[in-house]
DNA sequence: TGCTAGCACTCGATTCTACCGAGTGCTAGC
DNA sequence: GCTAGCACTCGGTAGAATCGAGTGCTAGCA
């Protein structure tokens, strides 16, 4: 179902040139034009001096094999899921515009404050460069450790647990306790926590003295509350951007629809991504994704790497005849750019 | 422009029992069918016993006086802004559906996290029960007092202010610093910021004793950090919830991607929503607001106030010819039951 | 054998017309 | 003051005619 960059079977996947050269030219210029391209516009933009009419006899045996269809009979061509990605597989790496080139550099020497900020604002930079909406998924690594663990007595039974990770990252945790517990109790039970998690990840597991005094059950209660984070997915934040972007490039109020549903349900975003990354994707087509009702839609992901280990991704949804070089190369260098920054500043600047 | 709850002069704005009769007639109408209502269907429903023809005659002056509007010569008549104004001005509040005040009570007996979560997931639950994009702003109480200020050394120069207030809130700063600061210097510093910070609030100003050893050094740089949050209004977090309603309920494009970029800027959201509580008003119709790009839009607000201070907003957004009475409702109990829920936890359950 | 010019054909899109009917405004009469 | 009646308006719909982009096929040429 899913295709990588490499040709799975040659003997499909590969056409001959001048088959490639029009399939090329039929994508182009619809993804351009958003309209069904007829032979002649093919056989005057890609210039193989050959007439529409052997345009015409490759196209039907394009059509044949599945990489073009006739929205009906005396219409022009418009590239098939298949199509799109035999374009995208055969994409050389593109560049991204000068202009936009200096945008991004801009951006990130100026960009300070909070990782969460970071992120927000690039989900929004990528928007704007991108011209689709984008999607950037933080991981908050659950390999950081722990710098610092704090219990602040909020009322006589509400706890919070403070606890700050050697990547910046801040989480909150309420933890509620059936007696009521003093000052003292509280600080004792900080320095405790303290000794036991500091140097520790969320994936260790420490073994928690039980003694049965108020100030152990809260110790325990704490590290019970902290560790509860840990398997889910829930941990990873997603910042959409530019969600606005998807009544432009939408003209179907259905799907924009169906798309903002979509986008609205974190969970379903970040596992379609790192879906895509475990898969090694890095452009999922039409239904290549497996969520129906992004059928015809297209989304690009690129990795993010800080220090060599995965802390999330960027990604982009639009039409499927989206502009791939551009949005691809988009992609990617905010995904470098961001990973740079991140890396330079554990944490926040 | 904006007209409140009463009217402002009798002579214009109160209708004899029959002209409102019809006016509220054709309202409600229109909101059901989104057709423009002819005399017919309105001698039909509103029951005066009178024939269409003098329902017409009454409808052209209400047409004068600037109560409704004629798409074109011979079709029905649909209310204008004013029209809506004096439908909402006499709508006795309604109450929610049984089912949906079930559904509320349920969610607020079994929610239960941290704040921001409670926030996002009520924003989600009001989107759920009026059918209408929903937007919910909490004011993180900047009168809050401090309960604890605590730095964590990140690296050398990168340290992390963490600062829990007393209705739950967990702030984090970067502090950056010119010299490397060791482990003993920020604990010393954390615990002097203690002493200075613990019980005053944002809005109060310290004494920092002006020493120059790096310790106080990086205490003057923290509280300047700190401070320096106060006086935007960044700090209210907005939720928007069941964005993909906005292409349900507008059914053209261009109002969809307009809608929807208002609501991408937070800060706009934010200030239309306050500047709605500032002058009291709980419904603005069309261009009352004075958004233009949201002239076609209504917003019905609802404050939320706990322990009678205000601390925050839930909204709707919806077309003019939204169901005013349901959404009232709705975000009326909402927005209690969100304050009921905020008091009885202070910060988190 | 492969390419191309020529041509008949298909079928969506566009335009035009006729027409229907919901709804109006007006007038005359109760 | 209300209403029945009626001529009138005008958007919406349906059908016919037309247009034209683009096809598939065939025959002929290199």
């Amino acid at each position: 179902m899913a295709r990588r960059g490499s040709p799975r079977n040659s003997g499909e996947s590969d056409l001959d040139a001048r088959k490639a050269t029009i399939l090329e030219a039929v994508v182009a210029e619809h993804i351009d034009t958003a309209q069904p391209v007829g032979s002649t516009a093919v056989a005057q933009h890609a210039d193989l001096g050959v007439s529409p009419a052997t345009v015409r006899n490759e196209m039907v045996s394009l059509e044949r094999e599945g990489y073009l269809a006739q929205p009906h009979t005396s219409a022009g061509r418009i590239p098939t899921d298949k199509g799109y990605r035999y374009f995208v597989d055969h994409l050389q790496s593109g560049e991204l515009g000068s202009a936009q080139q200096f945008q991004l550099r801009d951006f990130f020497t100026g960009v300070r404050g909070e990782v969460e900020d970071v992120l927000e604002r690039t989900s929004a930079l990528l928007a704007q460069l991108s011209g689709y909406t984008s999607v950037v998924v933080g991981t908050t690594a659950t390999h950081a450790t722990i710098l610092s663990v704090q219990l602040v007595n909020l009322e006589r039974r509400h706890q919070l647990l403070v606890t700050v990770f050697s990547d910046g990252t801040v989480l909150k945790h309420s933890v509620v306790t059936t007696d009521d517990i003093d000052y003292a109790t509280c600080v004792e039970a900080s320095q405790q926590l303290n000794a036991l998690l500091v140097g520790t990840t969320l994936e260790s597991r420490v073994q928690v003295p039980s003694r049965s005094d108020s100030s152990s059950l809260l110790i325990a209660e704490a590290v019970a509350v902290l560790h509860a984070e840990r398997p889910t997915r829930e941990d990873e934040k997603v910042f959409i951007g530019g969600a606005s972007k998807v009544a432009e490039v939408f003209d179907s109020v259905e799907t924009v629809r169906q798309v903002l549903s979509i986008l609205e349900e974190e969970l379903l975003v970040v596992s379609l991504v790192e879906d895509m990354l475990d898969r090694g994707v890095s452009v999922a087509i039409g239904s290549e994704h497996g969520y129906a009702p992004l059928s015809s839609t297209a989304v690009v992901v690129a990795p993010i790497h800080v220090d060599g280990v995965a802390a999330g991704a960027v990604g982009l949804i639009g039409p499927t005849r989206m502009k791939y070089q551009e949005v691809m190369a988009a992609a990617t260098a905010v995904s470098k750019n961001l990973a740079q920054h991140l890396e330079g500043s554990a944490g926040g600047d």
